[in-house]
DNA sequence: CTTTTGCTCCCCCTACGGGGGGAGGAAGAA
DNA sequence: TTCTTCCTCCCCCCGTAGGGGGAGCAAAAG
């Protein structure tokens, strides 16, 4: 019984890679490539692979939304993300929505034969570092999203921040003393765990909580 | 006369699906793989490639040394530079460091190929938004885009400020002096018109120098 | 009712950021 | 050669930013 599998990458390069390692190996046989989320999502349809080597960093659909979709289907493949560089929060976003192994396109062809096999038994293949990362945000219980931790008046100045505004300059769009506009921005920085004002801009526009085009007056 | 490639990339499934295209084509040859800067300088020196396709980010060296470094030898090889997401800073410094061509490694394989039979013959190949990137850094048609004001350095300050960086860790980044970040960023500041980092960071996101989805770590 | 949460503003204090100016060296252009 | 650009680092100066507290007050939650 051979392990059927569907590789899901924006790079050809990649998932030529991927395909050379894969059919080499014994019992494993590449049923087809998708090269963005929605081609990988009527692929999975049609061609019901055991698993599905999915990179998250794609343009039209990324593997974060396709993971989504694909939880809750009834026969769903299993599915390792296998992605550039390791992005904690993404990790911890693919593994919530059911991925069962994530590894970086850095390791080992090996690695990656040997995360292929489990998960066709539904086992898991986690990089070390990746696996610590995972049992640190497991113990403090799911993850609340930063952003929903702010009270309304934080993300009206944190809208502003992203605005490229200054603390005095919120202060008059808010109608509001600029103290008080610190206060506001000090527990803006420790709720979101960044270091400074540009960093909580970033998130802030990386969120969606303002469209990028829309930032600067 | 076959073409023989040396093929440089930290990631070893790419090498491994670059080998793989490569090696299906009449005429041409992979010499060998380098997984850094270093290892393929000695490579070079070694093996004599014709053609060197060579990815930019990677740990110990980087291409953009490498291509330095390869400057000025006698019996240089093509050098096709193949990167993943396209930094434009570091296109017009590779091709001012001699690479023939640049390439995303979202490209069809078969320019891949394309490029390499190029590049033996001393031709190029360039994706479309590269060329028109270049073309508005050679000849300054239209207006000029604030960004091209700034000079290389700045563009690489500007990028880890957009990253969320600190003066004093964008000078260990860069390796210089928290005073000559500082005389940048105020450069930079003065070019684009803007009047504090914040709004410097924000500019740079939405020019697209760093991916929104780069920016912090 | 009390407690908590959110909004407001105040203080002190440190450090980072940014303006202004100067200056040396390397490299390239005129 | 000289001139210019760029990179490097220095100085002083000061405003802003951000940490750490404290505090009053209203509304909602217990």
């Amino acid at each position: 019984m051979t392990i059927r599998v569907l590789i899901v990458d924006d790079h050809e390069v990649v998932r030529q890679g991927l395909r050379f390692v894969l059919e080499q190996e014994e019992g494993i046989e590449v049923a087809g490539e998708s090269g963005d989320g929605a081609a990988a999502l009527h692929a999975v349809r049609g061609l019901r692979p055991d698993v599905v080597l999915l990179d998250l960093v794609m343009p039209v659909m990324d593997g974060l939304a396709v993971l989504e979709r694909l939880r809750g289907q009834a026969e769903r493949p299993a599915v390792i993300v296998l992605t550039s560089f390791q992005e904690e929060d993404r990790v911890v976003e693919a593994v919530r929505l059911g991925a069962l192994s994530y590894l970086s396109k850095t390791t080992a062809v090996d690695r990656v034969v040997a995360a292929v096999r489990a998960a066709a038994r539904g086992g898991s293949v986690l990089e070390p570092g990746i696996a610590a990362l995972l049992l640190g945000q497991v113990r403090q219980g799911g993850r609340p999203r930063p952003l929903d931790l702010l009270t309304p008046r934080e993300r009206q100045v944190l809208s502003a921040l992203a605005r490229g505004r200054s603390n005095s300059e919120i202060a008059r769009d808010l109608r509001m003393g600029r103290e008080t506009v610190k206060t506001h921005v000090s527990s803006i920085l420790a709720k979101l765990g960044v270091a400074d004002r540009t960093q909580a801009a970033i998130f802030a526009l990386q969120q969606g909580l303002v469209p990028l085009d829309e930032a600067l007056g």
